[in-house]
DNA sequence: CGCCCGTTTGAAATAATTCAACACCGGTGG
DNA sequence: CCACCGGTGTTGAATTATTTCAAACGGGCG
């Protein structure tokens, strides 16, 4: 397959602001190379500077930090389209990791090609700050569910998240596919691997998900959002509409 | 007291982007007006349009969201110098509550005036980029404290971030005042006022911090440094250095 | 086959919550 | 001036969600 990150870029951007036909030509002549990446592969690693922005084309990938004691706390989750290293495109030293969660492929831009990019075309760089804004969004509504949601509810509500995001949801009632280990689960809802089996043990009993075989397959559906309650308003538009006409 | 939300605001982005003479004139010509708060107001509700961009001269206020169950999560924490509201610059509608906790003296801009600048100067846009990134950089931590850090730790954090962004921070061994109450320190935790409770009787007793009528009184010391597994990186520089020569 | 990684399960331990009562304190009104 | 009041903080005891520990399971793979 060969999606073109220049593309899906450009997509993305035209979502968030209008682009003039310079605009989107300039972005088409983004350099990149092209990398397939293996399972648990760093882009980016906390402390270290940042030369190159990646653009998710396949595959997931994750953002996250460790504490003190050895625990990790995965922040958030990235899906195709995603581009990894906005975060760095001002910042000089990266504040996290960034890890592939399944074989990926991506496109790398370099960072000195983005920012002449950005300081010419205020059209881009107003893109690029809304999907920043955006982020800061999702990462609100973690910061929310962590603080004052309970597991259940945490587990639910991530599931509705990556369903609302994910890109093959381009009509209702499909079926979601998510492979992720227990442990990165975890991770991700602030859990335990052990709280989490239990989790997904009830949640499979409830007819809410299907497993097999380390993927988990589940729909959209009314009582999934009612469990987790989720209200995709902090999306702002970065998603599917929910109930389609 | 005068402060100038021009100057406050020029002296801000200009530490985050060179600026040309040009935009900082043309910053300093943006049309305000001033405006003193009770503690409570609010200045944004989550889900309603927002028209203005608010700086914050004096006092604190709060980012917040609410659950279904009723409880409230204190998203972020705003002092003195932080803009408001850059998260509307670009999305239309508010995804979080913002409200005063102190006293406060803002400038309100409208949007429509920012808008305007940031698509003729490429710098101040880069700048406010930047600005965002640093609200994200800091809610990625938050989702880490509340994922992976006990109640002792996540206070000790949250004390170290407010003493390190504070404006008042230009040496070292700095007395620190933070005017909060319980309930409001447990929605920034994700804790309970009577878990908070205990936490600020412990912290006392150990001479962490000292407490007076609803305000308390802490410096930025190694040993909170290391109760709240503290690594300023990623402020990026939007603190005072840590040990200043 | 045997190993390793991820998962499952039960039992015991713990951090934090809930509940409930009470203390404190500044403000208000009689 | 005192009594009362509401908001805030404190304390103890009981409860709960979640963790920790430990052991066993399963399945894919060299």
């Amino acid at each position: 397959m060969s999606v073109d990150s220049a593309a899906l870029l450009t997509q993305r951007l035209s979502r968030r602001a209008a682009l003039t036909s310079q605009e989107l030509e300039e972005l088409g002549n983004l350099p990149y190379s092209r990398r397939r990446l293996a399972p648990a592969t760093y882009l980016v690693r906390e402390g270290e500077p940042v030369t190159f922005c990646a653009i998710l084309l396949e595959g997931c990938a994750i953002r996250h930090k460790i504490v003190r004691d050895g625990g990790r706390q995965i922040v958030s989750l990235c899906v195709p389209g995603d581009a990894l290293d906005f975060q760095s495109l001002y910042l000089e030293y990266a504040d996290h990791n960034i890890q592939t969660l399944t074989y990926a492929t991506v496109d790398l831009i370099p960072v000195s090609a983005f920012r002449d990019l950005t300081s010419r075309c205020p059209g881009v760089a107003k893109a690029i700050s809304k999907d920043i804004l955006i982020d800061c969004a999702m990462l609100r509504e973690q910061v929310t569910s962590l603080g004052r949601r309970d597991g259940r509810t945490r587990f639910a509500h991530a599931l509705c998240e990556f369903a609302a995001r994910s890109p093959s949801r381009l009509s209702q009632d499909v079926e979601h596919h998510l492979t992720i280990t227990q442990e990165q689960m975890g991770d991700l809802l602030g859990l335990t691997t052990v709280h989490v089996s239990r989790l997904f043990k009830d949640f499979e009993k409830n007819g809410l998900i299907d497993r097999n075989r380390g993927t988990i397959t589940y729909q959209l559906s009314d009582e999934l959002i009612e469990e987790g309650d989720f209200n995709s308003l902090y999306l702002h538009g970065d998603e599917v509409p929910l109930r389609s006409a």
